[in-house]
DNA sequence: CGGGATCCTAATAGATACTG
DNA sequence: CAGTATCTATTAGGATCCCG
């Protein structure tokens, strides 16, 4: 059985750390939907989020290319956000992990009830 | 289009915030590949885990009904975690990830290197 | 409008020592 | 062997103010 000593070079562990912190894959879910989207369009979608937890999301996942910035230089600014290709084939596998959480959350609140106990 | 302000409820987030730590993930898949596993084979397989953060993790993993902890009540002590069927159920979810992940981590490097500069 | 810069707090992770 | 307990370091995230 192989061992997983470095798992910094571990590619899945690369994607995880991106989309498993605290906006990215909401994100993407929201871009998804809304096609293309301004800033403060995807702000006003996620209510919770802050600016500035925005702004380092989008850039994250830009940097990753799995979606596009585009600026409009103009006063007042305007930048649009969309998914890239790369991003939009994200998204099956996020939808089929969408699917089963659906699926199982209730058995797994259950299960977290009991262990407490 | 509908809004995502209250993302507690949000089932997927559930999941995420799980198995998008940094060990859950990893213990999952090597409890796949070792089927049944003591505590020290589980660790010396994830050599970079800490004991405390193994733990954690497998304690996590077990609340959420993913993984079984049988205890042997013997000097010294034995103890054994396999995948659940509802632990099973995920894998799969997972490796599509995973696939994802090892096709595309080139790409990523390289947007991560272009954006850096 | 879409950020950037700064400060601050809370949550996470690791090291180390100890135990039934 | 399989953990606990405690302490410390690192990181993520939020609040606030500013600017072109």
């Amino acid at each position: 059985m192989k061992k997983y000593s470095n798992v910094e070079s571990c590619p899945v562990r690369n994607v995880i750390d991106r989309i498993g912190d605290k906006w990215s894959m909401l994100v993407l879910l929201v871009l998804e939907e809304g096609d293309v989207m301004r800033f403060s369009e995807i702000h006003k979608t996620i209510e919770t989020i802050s600016q500035k937890m925005l702004t380092v999301t989008l850039k994250a996942l830009e940097a990753d290319g799995l979606i596009n910035r585009e600026v409009y230089p103009q006063i007042p600014p305007k930048v649009e956000y969309k998914l890239t290709e790369r991003g939009k084939s994200l998204l099956p596998h996020l939808h089929s992990l969408v699917s089963w959480a659906a699926e199982n959350m209730g058995g797994i609140k259950e299960s977290r009830k009991l262990f407490a106990s």
